[in-house]
DNA sequence: ATATTTGTTAACCATTTGGTTAAACTAAAT
DNA sequence: ATTTAGTTTAACCAAATGGTTAACAAATAT
């Protein structure tokens, strides 16, 4: 059935890592589970990844590769605020509906060991504010939007996209929401945070 | 030099559980530790607490204690929309300096368990946005503040103030600031975030 | 005083867990 | 056909971990 020898077998076991890991985070994961997962022996495991540690962060960076982009997008690209955040806001909203869980993997496994993003910051591609810093300037000087600081302002973008979906089974018992109603309500946060954040720049 | 018998011992075990499961969660936390830092053996947490489990739970329920009332507070009492914010946003911020793990505690065991949330919808006093909707209808209808649904009100609101806290390291790593610079644009966020907010809805 | 309940400890236990080993299997190279 | 290199498996191992036990100490009640 399993011939195809070794690159199909390193896949299937990055999908079944990533499945496990991001649900269940570094500790609450078990090897166990990610070879049966994967549908092998766990001695498997570690013939492709020396130790669970490596097999982690295998995961977590590409996880986190699937991220940067879209943040280097509002930080570095040549469109205007305006642009910018209506497109980072509907395009993240879109993204994490095909990876629900994760936004939250990345920070809960960041808060459990910050020396990791340390070491991500030494990788070219990693989002830096620099830029964003001075479009947001030049605009404030320029009246096209109120005064603001770019570092709070993408703070703001941040949190209207992302804090949803880190607390997701929360706010659904706050605001006595069923799975369907909250997909509605994120649905509409598509163009609804936009137009919040717009309302509040804009002069 | 601890003889003070039962009472003192609890409280110092509760308090060593909550250092320890607030930093580490439920997977990433042993009961040798716990132990250790409560400075007694580890039978003694077997004696007051049966399990790990039950000890967990009286943490995570102390820990959600201190936040519902919050929450009520601006969903529940009577001031206007504008000073809910202003003062949620602020004294929101205080009070996660004072216990800094303890919004990410407790989103991240939310989201480990799900069904521990719905357990805690039986509460009274568990937070409930039915007041707050009927308030923001009705601002909407006399013309005070721009039409925005209550639901997505309180998340931005929730947003803005609880997620820079649960994405500290990954936020610091974003815009290249220190802890003190952290802890600058927090303070500044006092004040920033309720008039973002307010800027953006009001008429 | 003495029995009884409550608090505390050290040693112990079964299970889980990440990781290893050595042998077997497969497919290609010689 | 045989060597060789990579791949897969079952069995095994040591350490860690949540939890228990039995004996002991200190209060409290009788």
């Amino acid at each position: 059935m399993n011939k195809t020898k070794n690159e199909t077998t390193e896949i299937q076991i990055l999908n079944a890592a990533k499945t496990v890991f991001q649900q269940k985070g570094m500790d609450g994961s078990r090897m166990q589970e990610i070879a049966d997962e994967a549908g092998i022996n766990k001695a498997m495991l570690h013939y492709y990844y020396r130790s669970k540690q490596i097999l982690f962060e295998a995961v977590f960076n590409h996880a986190f590769a699937l991220l940067a982009p879209q943040l280097n997008k509002i930080l570095n690209d040549d469109s205007s605020i305006e642009e910018k955040i209506r497109n980072f806001t509907s395009n993240y909203i879109s993204f994490v509906n095909k990876h629900p869980y994760l936004p939250n993997f990345v920070i809960q496994e960041i808060n459990r060991n910050p020396g990791f993003v340390l070491k991500m910051k030494l990788n070219s591609g990693f989002p830096d504010i620099e830029k964003f810093k001075e479009q947001v300037k030049k605009d404030v000087e320029n009246g096209i939007i109120k005064p603001i600081k770019a570092e709070q302002l993408f703070i703001n973008i941040l949190s209207l996209s992302v804090f949803p979906f880190v607390a997701t089974p929360l706010i659904k018992a706050f605001i006595n929401t069923d799975d369907q109603g909250f997909k509605f309500l994120m649905d509409e946060r598509k163009t609804e945070v936009a137009n919040f954040i717009i309302n509040s720049i804009k002069t």
